[in-house]
DNA sequence: GTCTATAGTATGATAGAC
DNA sequence: GTCTATCATACTATAGAC
């Protein structure tokens, strides 16, 4: 069992669970490893093993996310490209956001600094490919903002409903809400 | 100490920590009373205990906040004031959503109709204040679906980020974003 | 109505065999 | 690298005194 493997199992628990609805028990039983053979992997533990998520996850939006939004098409392509990759990431709706899950209770504290971290990062490139696009510097902030607001609340809202459609049509009309309907 | 207290008192620990991150320990320090006290309000414990939170919520949306969007002002106003009590509720931004966290993890299946009830409350009644503003039956639906993906989505970006001005921004601007500005 | 005491279980973590 | 066995602690819940 390689540890990428683990990771990526450990991942859909924590998301799934959230930090202290996550126990080694669970996370045991998801990756088909003794509770005491994750201390192998992570010595320190399950804040290791969260805080090591949250490492993954930035490496993926920069990776999937964020390095083509700072490609060289237009802006707009960029744009519904990330509309993609954001419907794959969620699972269309039926995911949940990391970000979301680990802000909640003790966890916000320990991960505070990662949380931010990775969502400053997102809405900076946003921020970025919005000034491309034509908006003045404030716009294109707000913008960025509204565009994760958007995705994340639809998030809630499907999965409160346990019903995908929300998602799936904030993801469908998100870029013309930033004002990038067809053209550039 | 009132049971209504203890409802209060309750509820602000089960919003910050989440269904499984709320221990009897932390009620008990919240509350100021024992462990074992809690079960003479409460005798079937934990789960009881989030049931009447979630109840509770209930009765305050509709007397808060759906019965006067019921009302016989102009639509507009309405949801201005709809806006005020949602600011209130959440505290500026520096409190979560109940919704939000009682729909983690375990929690999730078993408040999902209770969960799923106050949800749609909402919903209907927003899209009906929607229809009389002049929207057709579909955009009034969307419409309604939007604001509450805009609250819930800013909520969580303002927690993520520890700083109340998306929740701010958003509250703000959403009689306009909802079509209406101004005017009716 | 609130308490002390406690039962029974699950938790995160460690030691050490293989 | 994975395991069994175990520790210390925390948990939800209950019994019963006052």
């Amino acid at each position: 069992m390689s540890k990428d493997n683990v990771i990526t199992q450990l991942s859909q628990v924590f998301r799934q669970y959230g930090y202290e609805g996550t126990s080694l028990s669970k996370i045991s039983e998801a990756t088909g490893l003794g509770r005491a053979s994750l201390y192998h992997y992570f010595p320190k533990g399950k804040q290791e093993m969260a805080a090591t998520v949250l490492d993954h996850i930035y490496s993926a939006l920069e990776k999937d996310l964020l390095t083509p939004l700072q490609g060289d098409g237009k802006p707009a392509d960029r744009i519904r490209a990330m509309c993609q990759t954001v419907r794959e990431f969620y699972n269309s709706g039926r995911s949940s956001c990391f970000l979301d899950i680990l802000s909640i209770g003790d966890a916000q504290t320990l991960f505070q600094s990662p949380i931010r971290r990775t969502l400053n990062a997102w809405l900076n490139t946003l921020t970025q490919v919005l000034s491309e696009a034509g908006l003045d510097p404030e716009s294109a902030r707000h913008q960025a903002e509204n565009a994760i607001i958007q995705i994340q609340g639809a998030l809630v809202l499907s999965r409160c409903l346990g019903n995908t459609d929300p998602f799936e049509r904030v993801i469908e009309n998100l870029p013309e809400t930033l004002g990038m309907g067809s053209g550039e």
